[in-house]
RNA sequence: GCCCCCGUAGCUCAGCGGACAGAGCAGCUGCCUUCUAAGCAGUCGGUCGCAGGUUCGAGUCCUGCCGGGGGCGCCA
């Protein structure tokens, strides 16, 4: 029995208690029904009466008496009490937790899928680096986050489109031609220009590749230069991102905005929805109306239109491509835009609480030998994403990342998570992927068949723990989802090693020497496959591979 | 000045209004002739920044204050 199955059950319990006239409420939509920390409370407890309670105009213990008069002796359910302020703590029969087992090891690494989010289709914007140089740590950050989002959301039902903003217009596009033009003809570059070695070798490459650039006046020489270094820069992010297994489904370039139109058409869309007016010459978006501290000019008064006037005619082009939803990743120093951008939401009619999530990341540093790395051989003053994967490794940079809310400040230790020991929690839920397919491959060659199992024979309380914990992925994998929380998923994930960890420890899984195979074998082994389908699929969604060996 | 985030064990941090506040690390004590000891067991460790409020119940929600970080452009 799943905790989703038990649910069900509660909810049947309390619609029969309702049509019998019993308690006078609502069927709750949702029950929630967790594993208590402390054993004699029971495999299950629900809270269900403590919040029925009021509207039932009941004492909470009463409520819980009924329920548990409906609950008791449904399929599945060994004993029902009420306990405390009126928890009812379930405990279920004997083999219907290991039915678990089977459930996962028919559903594979779908388990764990749900359809919460389901007819949802969902644009993830993230990373939107310039194009002028090399992704830093805090694109790393939300490369991994928000890739680690994207997959949960689709686990969850939604159908997501990966989508990263190339910010390839305006003056930095500008001084990123003139530092490289600079760079190529030895000039000196100029003191707001660009100055890592990356423009060097940039401008080197370049100007091999393309010798008669040198020849041009100057400032077709600079436009030359900055096309030439926007395509290869690009290029560079867009291998480091796939080397980072962060792929994007679209390239969105901000210049087509202006050049097909849509930033005009935008203007026009909003200017007929009323907010709209011409003040000292430019054209204002009035935001104030919806909850901004100013309103914003999308027209400058010498005709340039904004920053800000592509992000709207941005939204509404993808809202024009179908997006139920739209979610942005920004980084705080970027929370200004939070007000703005709803207000744009709100201004072109929609409600910004239904298609927008805007999720603010805070600030990464990484330490290492007790200081902080600031210097990048490639980029000066910046940590590349290259540096870091270098330093760290891929799998312990991402799940590192995709750890921790988003929202918190973070200082990672790059010996910490570096260290092949539990210190680290990238190895301790790798660990488990690697003990997993160990004993597997074991079994293999012990000659034990894979086949029909006794899911009542787990009755050790290890084994109870562990498809405790297992039961409790899909409600995670939704949770995550429906709150934009990734690092959910990391958290379960340690949990769960932990509980596997004592599993293995105490319940011997194969025969010992002569020892035959018992069906206990069968079942333990079955268990094991069950784990390592789970630990394998939470680190899919956090993009972390699940070795084999280690 | 206004806005956002953070404040939980020595450290790094979890904790969708529920039961005695959790994990890992660090410290101390144990466990490998057996499926990976990259593991397990035990122990030490807390005024959940402070003060009010809402609630049957607050680390969690609200208000104020204190401390730390970030942001406030006809820049991008």
């Amino acid at each position: 029995m799943t905790p989703a199955e038990l649910t069900d059950a509660i909810r049947a319990a309390v619609r029969a208690a309702v049509d019998d006239g019993r308690l006078a409420v609502e069927v709750p939509g949702d029950v929630v029904v967790e594993r208590p920390k402390r054993k004699e409370f029971g495999d299950y407890a629900t809270n269900v009466a403590l919040q029925l309670a009021k509207a039932a105009r009941r004492p909470p213990r009463e409520v819980a008496e009924i329920i548990a008069g409906y609950l008791a002796g449904r399929a599945g359910i060994g004993s029902v009490e009420v306990a405390g302020p009126g928890f009812l703590n379930i405990r279920l029969q004997a083999g219907a937790q290991g039915e678990l087992v089977r459930t996962i090891i028919e559903q594979g690494s779908r388990y764990g899928n749900g359809d919460t989010l389901r007819g949802q289709r969902i644009n993830v914007e993230f990373v939107s680096a310039n194009p002028t140089g090399p992704l830093h740590l805090g694109h790393t950050r939300w490369a991994a986050v928000g890739d680690a989002l994207a997959r949960v959301l689709a686990a969850a039902g939604a159908e997501v489109t990966r989508e990263f903003y190339i910010n390839d217009r305006g003056s930095q596009m500008d001084k990123f031609g003139e530092s490289l033009a600079a760079a190529a003809a030895g000039e000196p570059i100029p003191d707001d220009g660009y100055h890592g070695d990356y423009i060097y070798e940039l401008a080197k490459e370049i100007a091999t590749d393309h010798p008669e650039f040198l020849t041009l006046p100057a400032d077709q020489r600079r436009v030359a230069f900055r096309e030439a270094g926007y395509e290869r820069q690009l290029a560079r992010q867009r291998r480091a991102l796939e080397n980072f297994r962060v792929h994007f489904d679209v390239w969105f370039s901000e210049r087509t905005l202006h050049d097909s139109g849509a930033v005009d058409d935008a203007i026009e869309t909003l200017r007929r929805q009323g907010h709209v007016f011409d003040h000292d010459g430019a054209t204002w978006l009035r935001t104030t109306d919806f909850g901004d501290d100013r309103d914003r000019v999308l027209i400058r008064s010498n005709g340039e239109k904004t920053y800000f006037a592509a992000d709207a005619a941005y939204y509404l082009d993808k809202r024009r491509r179908g997006f139920t939803r739209c979610i942005y990743l920004l980084g705080a120093d970027h929370h200004g835009y939070v007000a703005r951008l709803r207000a744009i939401a709100a201004c072109a009619g929609d409600d910004p609480d239904q298609t927008l999530d805007i999720l603010i990341g805070q600030l990464v540093k990484i330490v290492k030998d007790g200081a902080e790395v600031r210097l990048s051989k490639r980029a000066g003053e910046i940590v590349t994403l290259e540096d870091f994967v270098d330093l760290a490794g891929l799998d312990a940079v991402r799940y590192s990342l995709a750890r921790y809310p988003a929202d918190s400040p973070l200082v990672l230790d790059v010996d910490l998570i570096t260290r092949q020991t539990n210190d680290n929690p990238v190895f301790y839920v790798q660990y488990v992927a690697a003990r997993t397919a160990s004993v597997s491959r074991h079994a293999r060659e012990l000659g034990i068949e894979r086949g029909p199992f006794d899911p009542a024979l787990l009755t050790h309380e290890r084994e109870s723990d562990l498809l405790g914990s297992l039961g409790e992925f899909p409600r995670v994998v939704a949770t995550a989802a429906e709150l934009r929380e990734p690092h959910r998923i990391a958290r379960y994930l340690e949990e769960l090693a932990g509980v596997y960890h004592r599993f293995y420890d105490s319940c011997r899984i194969l025969p010992v020497g002569d020892e035959p195979v018992t069906p206990l074998t069968h079942a333990r082994l079955a268990l094991n496959d069950a784990t390592r389908i789970v630990i394998a699929r939470g680190l899919d969604l956090l993009g972390v591979s699940a070795p084999e060996r280690m």
